[in-house]
DNA sequence: TCTGGGGTCCTAGGACCC
DNA sequence: TCTGGGGTCCTAGGACCC
């Protein structure tokens, strides 16, 4: 058996990168991406960093005249355009492997096994160049034996501008002084609970995690951690996985613009995020019977705090939005209590199967026995054509005063025909 | 004034059954 | 005084990822 060569070709500052895509005089400008709610700082570009801001930062702590002093470009995250950016830099990257596994909005795994013969690093070469001759936006490639590995040669890469963004780490001579220059809470699966352990146990970096004894690893980090640390030396533990898999649970939920306080506002925009979830669920051909509603106040502020949730189950699989939405509002009628600033609902649909594998019944109306399917069809197409929410439910409301800020929003250019970008002759 | 949203996997512990 | 033990299923919580 042949080992394996992974690539991890990951998107330098994605979301930054695809707005300067469509606004040419934003290169080489601070550029950052705002959260829902235009809250904090999601993604920053390369000059952005340099100038001090941090993902996390609050967008309304960073002073108006430092933002006009660096020309700094601050604008509200428009998914609908990084989305379809996404999907065309996944297309240019399956023309240089027919195994690849989309691993996020902006990063992919390739197999190169069978590409042994070719200069590696030329062949990330190319892939850099191809995807900017298509997308215009610039990426780094990491190749290693396991995907741990592909990882830190990535990072390494993306850090090391001397090596123009590609960094082959497989039998490469410096591979230790690699690993030690890794710094733990940087690898692949530590997240801030891991690093804290790990610093307080002695390991600080990639090289020394990958010397400690498999039971202390199993012990203290459970199997997912045993296989990282094996990864990091060079033991493929983590295939690529091709075939997406169907979701076991989808999530929507959002908080809001500003506080909720009255139920029927509670119950308007809970049905939002229930409509939603209810698209994507039908977009992956599936029914589910069960239906979790979560409601809570700001954490984050001085005043009185209440969470709940609760759950509750179709009495057949469904994907027909009313049998949701109805669930969804006496959920709601039985978790909230008034006299708080509400800050975030949502709803987690789970119980999912395919809609093939759908039990049918005689006696009540099935999602597919009857006109529900044609009619969720209908009103899917004729949003998907005419734009989303043409055709939804008068119980999302109108007025809708919980609906999150996007003061800064541009416009979508490769998925809307009224913003796309037009050329003039001057 | 702010502090996102959407996922997965693993483990421990309780409920229940035989 | 002693009050099994093993298996399965479910849920909550904790860790991680982007």
């Amino acid at each position: 058996m042949p080992r394996d060569i992974f690539a991890l070709i990951d998107c330098n500052s994605f979301y930054a990168a695809c707005e300067k895509v469509f606004n040419p005089h934003l290169i080489d400008k601070p550029v950052g991406i705002l959260s829902n709610n235009d809250g904090i700082i999601v993604a920053l570009s390369p000059e952005l960093k340099k100038l001090g801001i941090s993902r996390g930062d609050a967008a309304f702590k960073i002073d108006k005249n430092f933002i006009l002093k660096n020309g700094i470009h601050l604008f509200s995250s428009n998914y609908t355009l990084y989305g379809d950016m996404s999907n065309r830099v996944m297309k240019t990257l399956t023309n240089f492997s027919p195994d690849i596994e989309i691993y996020s909005i902006d990063e992919a795994f390739l197999s190169l096994q069978g590409f042994e013969h070719l200069n590696l690093t030329d062949y990330g070469r190319q892939i850099k160049k191809t995807v900017w001759q298509h997308t215009g936006l610039p990426v780094s490639v990491g190749i290693g034996p396991t995907k741990t590995l592909a990882k830190v040669a990535n990072r390494f890469a993306k850090k090391h501008p001397f090596i123009e963004g590609i960094f082959d780490i497989t039998d490469h001579p410096d591979k230790d002084k690699i690993l030690r220059w890794m710094e733990v809470e940087h690898i692949w699966g530590v997240g801030r609970q891991y690093a804290k352990m790990l610093r307080s146990n002695g390991i600080e970096n990639a090289f020394q995690l990958a010397q400690a004894p498999d039971s202390w690893v199993l012990k203290k980090m459970t199997i997912v951690g045993l296989r990282m640390v094996k990864e990091l030396r060079g033991i493929s533990c983590l295939d690529l996985e091709e075939d997406i898999p169907a979701k076991k649970e989808i999530v929507s939920s959002k908080s809001f613009g500003s506080p909720v306080t009255e139920l029927n506002d509670m119950q308007e925009a809970t049905a939002e995020y229930c409509l939603r979830a209810v698209e994507k669920l039908r977009e992956e051909h599936q029914v589910a019977s069960q239906i979790t509603v979560f409601i809570t106040t700001n954490r984050f502020k001085n005043e009185p705090q209440y969470a709940n949730y609760a759950t509750a189950r179709l009495p057949l699989p469904s994907a027909y939005s009313p049998d949701f939405l109805h669930a969804a509002a006496t959920i709601m009628k039985r978790i909230y209590r008034s006299g708080y600033n509400y800050k975030k609902s949502g709803v987690m649909i789970s119980d999912i199967m395919h809609q093939s594998k759908a039990p049918l019944d005689f006696f009540q109306p099935c999602y597919l026995d009857d006109k529900r399917k044609i009619i969720m069809d209908c009103m899917d197409e004729i949003n998907e054509k005419m734009g989303s929410r043409q055709l939804t439910y008068a119980a999302c409301g109108i007025k809708k005063t919980w609906q999150m800020k996007r003061q800064a929003l541009t416009p979508s250019y490769t998925t809307s025909w009224e913003h796309i970008p037009v050329v003039k002759a001057i």
